[in-house]
DNA sequence: GTCTATATCAGGATAGAC
DNA sequence: GTCTATCCTGATATAGAC
């Protein structure tokens, strides 16, 4: 049955954008329902009514559960990180490091305390023995668009006398871990335990003194 | 049918005793099948074979999947922390601090990376959002039991002279951080990537001397 | 208290029309 | 490519005998 429009004449949806929209409203409201649900939980029947898309579309498409799953979480990943790129390439250029630090490294914290982002994250642990591709991928993913250029900066700030880093690459571990890892641990235990700007910045600012207090070169004191 | 033994003379088991044992078989088997599938994944069936026992002996003993969910997890969260508790008091007390910090963040780490409890860790962490009372649980034993001991030795520290710490608890954490937090990151998202020993005591040694960096008293120096 | 047997239902996946 | 209608497995939970 076609459908009419208000003068009766047959609606005929482009073929190629009508598919590749009901592609993404299934991915939309794939990633809605696995992050409520989990993966186990999650059912293609409330996948198809989200997407309003009936359930042999979305098998055309994606094949099975698993593909669906790892297609939508795989795909999403990525995009996730994309915002901080920019930053951490101003670090080694900067004029006051410690600020240039704390600012990089609290960007960074507000946006992987997220709730979107804490669910995902916690959806992938969850499901770390069933797709630990996923686990990888998010490894590689933030160790990539993060640690690395970090690990550069620092290398370079070493070799300029400015900080006395033996190890760049556990150096920006720690102070990943003096930062971002501290709030996280307790919204990853307590995702409804809100934790207002003060306490975050004072807890950032904290760790950054900390590593610098450490890693400094003595001469520059 | 009654069992018989050898002498054709039957087997009459204590009752009591075969149902604890029974209750102490399906928690058992519940925990091991919880850890594998994950909640949702997990079936009442399997819980039933393993534990050599009829489906309605388990909703005799625990009701339904959820409160025996809770009762196995919520269970064996202590039991898992109780290990450590020795530990921390002889921080205060010992002639070598560096020393007895790195060991005991080492016992702690070590613990925390075993097998079976980084998958309840990522049972726990991807079950949250149903089961948001295992995620305060975990967090209130892991500070009580760990943290908070470690607070106080701190604290006292401090009031000697051989630390300047203004925020004991943040120092904690960050020393947590610092420490297991580092390779629990790795491990949590890679679970199959073995860390040898001596890597592990590396990453451990240098956390505690950033730690140490920043907190020892100046007048010690 | 514990079992066998079963009710009841939802979920993943697909056949076949259009 | 997309839908309606359906298959079939496997899940939680329970009735009733012993």
């Amino acid at each position: 049955m076609d459908l009419l429009n208000e003068f009766g004449i047959p609606v005929i949806p482009d073929a190629v954008n009508t598919t590749q929209r009901k592609r993404e409203s299934i991915i939309e409201a794939a990633l809605a329902e696995f992050l409520r649900e989990g993966y186990a939980a999650a059912s293609v029947d409330s996948i198809a009514s989200r997407a309003k898309v009936s359930k042999p579309t979305i098998y055309k498409h994606f094949g099975n559960k698993e593909r669906l799953f790892l297609a939508v979480i795989g795909g999403v990943l990525p995009k996730t990180y994309a915002d901080l790129e920019p930053y951490n390439s101003m670090i080694a250029e900067a004029s006051d490091l410690r600020t240039a630090l704390i600012r990089l490294t609290l960007d960074w914290t507000k946006l992987l305390l997220r709730d979107d982002i804490l669910s995902l994250r916690s959806l992938v642990i969850g499901e770390i023995d069933r797709f630990p591709q996923l686990g990888h991928l998010w490894y590689r993913v933030s160790y990539e668009m993060n640690n690395a250029p970090l690990v550069n900066a620092i290398t370079e700030l070493h070799k300029r006398g400015v900080l006395d880093v033996p190890d760049p690459v556990l150096a920006v571990q720690q102070l990943v871990a003096l930062t971002v890892g501290v709030p996280q641990l307790v919204k990853t235990l307590q995702p409804d335990l809100e934790i207002d700007d003060a306490e975050l910045t004072r807890t950032i600012t904290s760790g950054v003194d900390v590593f610098l207090a450490r890693y400094r070169s003595a001469s520059r004191l």
